[in-house]
DNA sequence: ACCTGAACACCGTTCAAGT
DNA sequence: ACCTGAACACCGTTCAAGT
C-alpha cells in the first residue's frame, strides 16, 4: 500500500541549504534536515544516497545560482565594464551566501565532487568576458587570473585573514582595476 | 605520586599535523592523535582543550613554516624577481603540505581562531616585496592583490576547480608576469 | 601529575516492520 | 512507495579511579 511521499528532493535540497548557510556544514546534521522537512532520519535515505550525496546536490545547486548571477552582470557592450561588473558581482554573491559558496570549493572526497559540466557552466560568464577583452588565444589563462584572484580575494576576506587594517573595499577596486589594465590590450 | 609525561605538547601537535596531511581534517579523529602518540584519548585532555585546540595548535605551526619559507624565498636585490619567487614559493609550500594549507584558511570557530600576530608574520614577507615595487603607499593593496591571486589560484588548483584543460603551471605563470607588470611602476 | 576505563550524548547509516 | 523505531558502530568529552 504505497504512501504518498511527504516531500521531495528540491525541497530536501532547498532545506539543506538554508541549513548550511545559518549553522555552516559543519553543524548540519541528518536529524536536522529532516525534522525540517518533517520526517525522520532514516527516512531521508529514500530520497539521497548519504550526506554527501545531500551536500553534493547542494552545491551544484549553489553553482548554477552563481552561474547565473555572473550571466545577468554581463552587458556584451564593453569588455572592461563587464569584467568589473563581473568581480564585483562575484564578491556581491559570495557575501550573500558565505557558507554556500565556501561550500562549493571545499575539499570533497571524489565520490560526491558535483558534476564537472555544472562547475563549467558557472565559469562560462568569466571566459566569455576575457575572451572579449584579450582575445581567444589568451582567454583561457586571464579567466584563470581573473577568477583566482576574486575567489581568494573573496575567500580571505570571509576568511578573516586579512587582518591589518585599511579599506578592504578600496583594495578590491584597486584589484580590479590593476588587473584590468594588466589585461588590457595596450 | 606523579607520572613522567608520556608524550609532550609538541609531540601531539606534530603528531596531529601529519595525520590530517595524511588523512584530511575530517578523518582526524581524538583516537587517532592518542594512539599515535602512545596514550588514550582522554588523556589528551590533560594536553589540550578541545579537538578545536588542537587544529589550532597546527595551523599556527603552518603559518609559522610558510612564513619562514616565504621569507627565506626573498633576496632582497630584485623587488621584481623576488615578487615572482614568492608567488612560486607559495605555490610550492601548498604543493608539498595540501592539506595543512587548506586549514590554515578552512572556517574556524572564532574560539580556535589562530593567535592573529602569527598569522600576521606570515604575511610579512609578501608587504615587504611588495613595498619596494610599488612603494610604501599602494604596498597593502599591493600585497592584498598579490597574495588573494596566489592563493586562490592555489586553493583552484587543490581542488580540482581548474577543469578546462590547458597546462596550469603556464596559467600560473602567466597571472605572476601579468601581476608583476600590472604593479611596476611605468 | 599524568594516564585509564567506563560512561554520556550525539552522529550517520541500516534494517525490519508498519501503512 | 515511503516512513518509522530500534539498533550499530563511531565520535568528542567528562570523570572517578589508578599510579
Amino acid at each position: 500500500m504505497p504512501t504518498p511521499a511527504r516531500t521531495s528532493l528540491a525541497e530536501i535540497t532547498s532545506a539543506t541549504r538554508q541549513l548550511i548557510e545559518t549553522g555552516g556544514l559543519d553543524g548540519l546534521t541528518m536529524q536536522h534536515v529532516a525534522s525540517s522537512v518533517g520526517i525522520k532520519a532514516p527516512s531521508l535515505y529514500k530520497h539521497v544516497q548519504s550526506r554527501g550525496d545531500l551536500v553534493r546536490l547542494v552545491i551544484e545547486d549553489v553553482a548554477e545560482e552563481l552561474g547565473r548571477t555572473l550571466q545577468a552582470a554581463l552587458t556584451g557592450q564593453d569588455p572592461i565594464a563587464d569584467t568589473v561588473a563581473l568581480a564585483r558581482s562575484f564578491r556581491e554573491f559570495a557575501h550573500g551566501h558565505p557558507e554556500a559558496y565556501r561550500l562549493m570549493f571545499a575539499a570533497i572526497p571524489d565520490e560526491w565532487r558535483p558534476d564537472p559540466s555544472i562547475m563549467a557552466a558557472a565559469s562560462q560568464p568569466a571566459l566569455e568576458t576575457t575572451s572579449a577583452l584579450v582575445g581567444p588565444a589568451d582567454s583561457l589563462n586571464a579567466a584563470r587570473l581573473l577568477t583566482a584572484w576574486v575567489h581568494g580575494f573573496v575567500t580571505m576576506e570571509l576568511a578573516g585573514a586579512f587582518r591589518l587594517d585599511g579599506d578592504i573595499g578600496q583594495a578590491f577596486e584597486f584589484g580590479i582595476e590593476r588587473l584590468v589594465a594588466a589585461l588590457s590590450p595596450d
